[in-house]
RNA sequence: GGCGGAGUAGCUCAGUUGGUUAGAGCAGCGGAAUCAUAAUCCGCGUGUCGGGGGUUCAAGUCCCUCCUCCGCUACCA
C-alpha cells in the first residue's frame, strides 16, 4: 500500500465569514496534497471548523440562534469556499461532531492519567456583560475611577475554579524535541522565536471554563468545558480516526504537516506538542506557519474596509487564475501582497502569454496542418531531446521544492521551462518547415506535444481544472497524468496509434482584463 | 526595553560555506517573426548591493556601529 501522507490545515473558527486569508491557507495546502497525491502518496487531507468557544455562544445570542444552527451555517460557508476553490479535502471536520467530543475527552484523560491536570483558579479582570476576561493592559479607567473593557464594559477581578495543564513541565522536553527535529517548526524564522519563547520559560495553563457551557465537557467535571486549545488542536487526531478507528489512526498519525498562519505557531508548536507528549502520543512531524496576505501592502481590517471575499475573486478572475497567483506571487512563509492589477499582470504574462499561448499555437497548427493526427516520428534532431531534457530538469526541481513546501520556487521552475518551449518553436519555426522540411516539422510538433503534455501535468496540483481540461483536449488518458510519464514519448506514441484526433483547440487560459474598478 | 528578521535595478524579488565583469521576472526602449490569446522570440540596465567603519589578497556575502521597517515578548481565535 502506498505510503501514507497527512496534511491539514487549521481549522477556522467560523464566527464570520471566511476571508482571502482563509481560502489562501486552504488553496497552499489543497496543492501540496494534490502534488503529494501525484507522487503516489495515500494522502489524507484534513480540514474544518472550530465551532465552540465563547465568542460563538455571544453571537449566537445576539442574533437570536443556538450555538448549534449558528455554526452549521457559519460552517456551510467555509465548507462551500473550499468546494468552490477545489480544495481537494478528505474530510471536513467540525469540533461539534459527537467523534471529536469523545476524542477530545480521551486526550485529557490520558493526560490527567499522567498527571499533568489539576484543579486550581483561574483569576483576573472579568466583565459580565462580555462574559470574557481581559489583561490589565487592555483596561481603560473611567473618570469614576472603574476600569473598564475595551468594550467599555464594567470589569471585576474576579476568581473561577479551572483545570490546569503541567506546561511547565515540559520545557525541557520540548527544547529537546526542537533540538533534535530542526524541520519541525518552519520557516526558520518562526522556529527562532518558538525556541527563544520556550526557553524563556512556561507557566502551567488554564485549560477549562465554568464561565460559558459551549464546548466540550471536561470528563468527570461536568460544570467544566474545555477552553480552546485541547478542544480545537485534537481535531487533528479525530480526524485520523482517534481513538477508536485504530487502523486508520496507526496508518496516518502523526501528521506530516500542519499548515496553519504564522499567528497561531506558538499553540501549534509548543501547546499541541506539549499535550501529546503528556498524553503519551507521537508528534506531528512538522508545523508550517504561512505568512499573512496583504492588500496593496496593507493589513485586510474592517475598518478599512479592505476584506475581500475570496469567492468574489473566484468569479472575477477565476479559480485557477487566483490559486495561480497566490502560490507564484507569495512566498510560502513570508507575507505577500495582492491587488487587482498584480493578479491580471501574473495571470496574464505567466498563463495566458507564456503557457496558454503556447498550448494553443501547437495543437491548433497541428489540428490544421496535420488534421489533428498527434504528431509522432518525424525527422529527430539534439534539440529535441534538449528540450524535453529542460523539461524533465524543471520537473525534477519542481519535485524538489514541492516537496520541501518551495511553492513559488517549484512554478518557477516551471515557468523557465515554459519559455524554453517558445524558444524552441521560434527556433524551429514548424511554419516554415511545413513548406521546406514536412518531416522535420512532424519531429518538432511531436516534441512539443510531449513537452506540453509534461508542462500540465506537472502544473496540475496548482491549477488542477485548467490542467485537466487542456489534457482532456490533448487526449492524454486519467492515468497518465503523473510524473511517471515525465518526458516519455511512448505515451503520445501510443495515442497517434489509437487513432485521436486533436480538435481545433480553443484558449484554456484567457487574457484577464481589469475590472472597472480596479480595487478588488 | 529584550530577542529575532529585513533593507540588492522603476516594481517584485534570487543571490550556496566570502572569490572572476552582482542576477531573474515584470514594466520600458529597439529589432525579428507572423503558427498563436496583438500572444512569441532576440537585444538593451553607469544598480553608492540602507549609511559609516573594520577584518581580508578578495565582502552584497564575516565583525562593529548608526538609520529605517517588521515580527515575537504567554492563556481572543
Amino acid at each position: 500500500m502506498a505510503d501514507p501522507f497527512y496534511i491539514t490545515t487549521a481549522i477556522s473558527y467560523p464566527n464570520g465569514r471566511p476571508h482571502i486569508g482563509h481560502a489562501y491557507e486552504a488553496i497552499a495546502t489543497d496543492v501540496i496534497a494534490r502534488f503529494q497525491r501525484q507522487m503516489g502518496r495515500d494522502v489524507f487531507f484534513l480540514t474544518g471548523t472550530d465551532e465552540h468557544g465563547l465568542k460563538m455562544a455571544q453571537t449566537a445570542r445576539d442574533r437570536g440562534v443556538t450555538p448549534h444552527e449558528l455554526a452549521t451555517e457559519m460552517s456551510s460557508l467555509f465548507k462551500a469556499m473550499d468546494d468552490r476553490l477545489e480544495i481537494s479535502y478528505d474530510r471536513f471536520i467540525r469540533t461539534t461532531e459527537a467523534e471529536h467530543h469523545a476524542a477530545s475527552q480521551e486526550i485529557w484523560r490520558r493526560m490527567e492519567a499522567n498527571g499533568d491536570i489539576y484543579l486550581d483558579r483561574y483569576e483576573g479582570w472579568y466583565s459580565v456583560r462580555d462574559e470574557a476576561y481581559y489583561d490589565e493592559k487592555e483596561l481603560t479607567v473611567a473618570e469614576t475611577g472603574e476600569k473598564l473593557s475595551p468594550q467599555g464594559t464594567p470589569v471585576e477581578w474576579t476568581v473561577e475554579e479551572s483545570w490546569f495543564f503541567r506546561l511547565s513541565k515540559y520545557q525541557e522536553p520540548l527544547l529537546a524535541y526542537y533540538a533534535a527535529n530542526p524541520d519541525f517548526i518552519r520557516p526558520e524564522a518562526r522556529r527562532n522565536e518558538v525556541v527563544r519563547f520556550v526557553e524563556g520559560g512556561l507557566s502551567d495553563l488554564s485549560i477549562s471554563r465554568t464561565s460559558f457551557d459551549w464546548g466540550v465537557k471536561v470528563p468527570g467535571s461536568d460544570n467544566h468545558v474545555m477552553y480552546v486549545w485541547v478542544d480545537a488542536l485534537t481535531n487533528y487526531l479525530t480526524g485520523a480516526g482517534f481513538p477508536d478507528d485504530t487502523a486508520r489512526y496507526e496508518r496516518f498519525w502523526p501528521a506530516d504537516v500542519h499548515i496553519i498562519g504564522k499567528d497561531i505557531i506558538r499553540f501549534h508548536a509548543v501547546y499541541w506538542p506539549a499535550f501529546l507528549m503528556s498524553a503519551k502520543l507521537p508528534l506531528p512531524k512538522q508545523v508550517f506557519g504561512h505568512g499573512f496576505l496583504l492588500h496593496r501592502g496593507e493589513k485586510m481590517s474592517k475598518s478599512l474596509g479592505n476584506v475581500v471575499d475570496p469567492l468574489d475573486l473566484a468569479d472575477t478572475f477565476g479559480v485557477d487564475p487566483l490559486r495561480y497567483f497566490l502560490l507564484r506571487e507569495v512566498t510560502f512563509g513570508q507575507d505577500g501582497s495582492y491587488s487587482a492589477e498584480a493578479i491580471v499582470n501574473r495571470v496574464n504574462a505567466d498563463l495566458a502569454n507564456s503557457f496558454g499561448n503556447l498550448a494553443q499555437r501547437t495543437l491548433s497548427f497541428i489540428a490544421k496542418n496535420c488534421e489533428g493526427v498527434v504528431p509522432t516520428g518525424g525527422k529527430g534532431d539534439a534539440a529535441d531531446d534538449a528540450l524535453l531534457a529542460q523539461v524533465s530538469e524543471a520537473a525534477a526541481e519542481m519535485r524538489a521544492a514541492f516537496n520541501d513546501l518551495g511553492l513559488s520556487q517549484g512554478i518557477e521552475a516551471w515557468l523557465k521551462a515554459v519559455f524554453a518551449c517558445n524558444q524552441y518553436i521560434d527556433a524551429q519555426a514548424p511554419w516554415t518547415l511545413r513548406k521546406t522540411d514536412p518531416d522535420r516539422m512532424i519531429a518538432v510538433l511531436g516534441t512539443l506535444y510531449v513537452a506540453i503534455r509534461d508542462l500540465a501535468i506537472i502544473i496540475a496540483p496548482v491549477i488542477p481544472g485548467s490542467a485537466a481540461k487542456l489534457l482532456d483536449q490533448m487526449g492524454i488518458p486519467a492515468g497518465e497524468r503523473t510524473h511517471d510519464v515525465i518526458g516519455d514519448r511512448s505515451g503520445v506514441e501510443s495515442l497517434a496509434i489509437s487513432g485521436f484526433r486533436l480538435s481545433a483547440p480553443t484558449p484554456i487560459f484567457p487574457r484577464l482584463e481589469l475590472p472597472a474598478e480596479a480595487d478588488a
